[in-house]
RNA sequence: GGCAGGUUGCCCGAGCGGCCAAAGGGAGCGGUCUGUAAAACCGUCGGCUUCGCCUACGUUGGUUCGAAUCCAACACCUGCCA
């Protein structure tokens, strides 16, 4: 398997990341969706090393899917020669962005603080920090925390005009619903920020999600009210599935980072049922690999559907981007494990027991009652509720160890466990876990 | 400040004293087809110890044998007038 930084001989006529401006590489991988002048922002690129930084909040206990387009976006960047800052909110995750949906419910201090400690050690992993463009992590609480009002009043206030603060589409939409003094500053905290890192590391350009479009060319602005200086913003686009919604939702939630949040079997699951429609388009923002080989994985998919080697190729680069290549490996054994055209009895006790203790698993009762499928479903959280589950089996969707079981009373005896006591249920067509039964030695 | 209307399940939205766990649509889930894709069609869609019970129709209290449906107060929202 490739990786990123394997930038392997030129086969063909593509130009090689190193020969291409980094502008339009992002560009034709889909990652823009806006830019500040374009040609400035180009000139500038082309001059030499350009620090540049990229902002997350603290409001969960670990980045998500969607701030992934940021992370790479920040990593390609790097490796075309710039220098990232890597920005932790531990201030404006305190504040609370505005959103459409209504304000906020405050997260506690200590919270924050212990929320913004996690993502900063997450979001080490996607950038270097060594050699001549070595990335830094900074937190913005470090410039805020000591800052008094008059200050703030004074020396950012006096540069925000509300009526234009009015005109802003967010502000706009909650103008009806209600927004608080606090949201309402949002913005004038992530512009200091900007101005803050112009100053102290010559920071000159800001990258971020498009809903954060207005967020950041007011931190631009200021930087140009304040210093006189010319600082550029670029935006990533929203990660869209073919229906037009969002990307990033499984049937359990939010797609995290965080191995305990979303196993990297799940995640690996997730990249893997993406749909072909969009598979080619996930590959450009996603995986390091080359677009001529983007456009080869995708011309042998179009010819061989049923092979699905663009989503395998897909989830195989994410997921060693985020869990590394044990947790690839292992999420890919699972894979092959419990989907795979054979026969379950004939796993090996070794394969099956990595297989089901990468999905969900748990254990039934020792020495207890024999569970039922019912039961079954449940406790391995393949069904919310025991209606759920009494309506999965009632459907024809209850498996166990790949048999559709018809009968919501049928009961699964230590005799049903293959390999290592394990039994593998099935919800549906995805949604797979192991249930251990009877001693596992 | 005055007048009128609204607040229903994950979302939208009907219901206007018992036949209401609440029409219809969307999302979700399952089945068929297939490729762990999409579309289409069919089914399902509060919980439980499931021929029954419990919890639910903004909040609290009331009328009634019986309330999502009537009354009162409160909260929030929306029009119209000022």
């Amino acid at each position: 398997m490739d990786t990123p930084a394997a930038n392997d001989a030129p086969d063909g006529a593509e130009p090689g990341p190193d020969e291409r401006h980094v502008l339009d590489e992002l560009s034709a991988r889909g990652l823009l969706a806006h830019t500040t002048d374009r040609a400035a922002l180009r000139a500038e690129l082309s001059a030499g090393p350009v620090t540049f930084y990229v902002g997350f909040d603290p409001t969960a206990p670990s980045l998500h899917m969607g701030n992934l387009v940021q992370l790479v976006t920040a990593r390609r960047l790097q490796q075309a020669g710039h220098v990232p800052l890597i920005l932790v909110g531990g201030a404006t995750g305190l504040i609370g962005d505005p959103r459409a949906v209504g304000e906020r419910q405050l997260t506690g201090k200590e919270v924050v603080a212990g929320w913004a400690g996690q993502i900063r050690r997450q979001v080490e992993r996607f950038v270097s920090f060594d050699g001549a463009h070595a990335a830094t992590v900074v937190n913005n609480l470090d410039w805020t925390a000591g800052l008094g009002v008059l200050d703030f009043l004074r020396d950012v206030g006096k540069h925000f005009p509300v009526n234009r603060m009015l005109g802003r589409e967010v502000v706009r939409t909650r103008l009806e619903s209600g927004i608080s003094y606090t949201e309402f500053s949002y913005v004038l905290l992530q512009s200091m920020d900007y101005l803050e890192l112009f100053r102290r590391h010559g920071c000159r350009l800001q990258l971020g999600g498009s809903d954060q479009w207005g967020n950041i060319t007011a931190g631009a602005e200021l930087v140009r009210r304040t210093e006189g200086a010319t600082v550029h913003a670029l935006a990533t686009p929203l990660v869209t599935k073919a229906d037009g919604t969002k990307y990033g939702k499984t049937e359990s939630g939010t797609v995290w980072l965080d191995p305990t949040m979303t196993s990297p079997y799940a995640f690996h699951q997730f990249w893997l049922q993406a749909e072909d429609a969009k598979v080619g388009e996930y590959l450009r923002i996603f995986s390091f690999r080359t677009l001529g080989e983007i456009a080869r994985l995708e011309q042998e998919q179009r010819a061989r559907p049923a092979s699905r080697v663009a989503q395998r190729a897909l989830a195989a680069d994410v997921t060693d981007l985020v869990h590394g290549e044990d947790g690839r490996r292992a999420a890919e054994a699972a894979a092959a494990a419990l989907f795979g055209a054979g026969d379950l009895g004939e796993l090996d006790a070794a394969t099956l027991d990595a297989a089901l203790r990468a999905a969900p698993h748990t254990r039934a009762a020792p020495g207890g009652t024999v569970p039922t499928v019912v039961d079954a479903l449940v406790a391995t959280g393949l069904a919310e509720s025991r209606g759920a589950a009494r309506r999965t089996v009632r459907e024809g969707g209850a498996y166990v160890n790949n048999e559709r079981v018809t009968d919501e009373e049928q009961t699964i005896p230590a005799a049903a466990g293959m390999a290592g006591g394990w039994v593998v249920l099935r919800r549906g067509k995805r949604a797979v876990a192991g249930l251990q039964v009877g001693s596992p030695s």
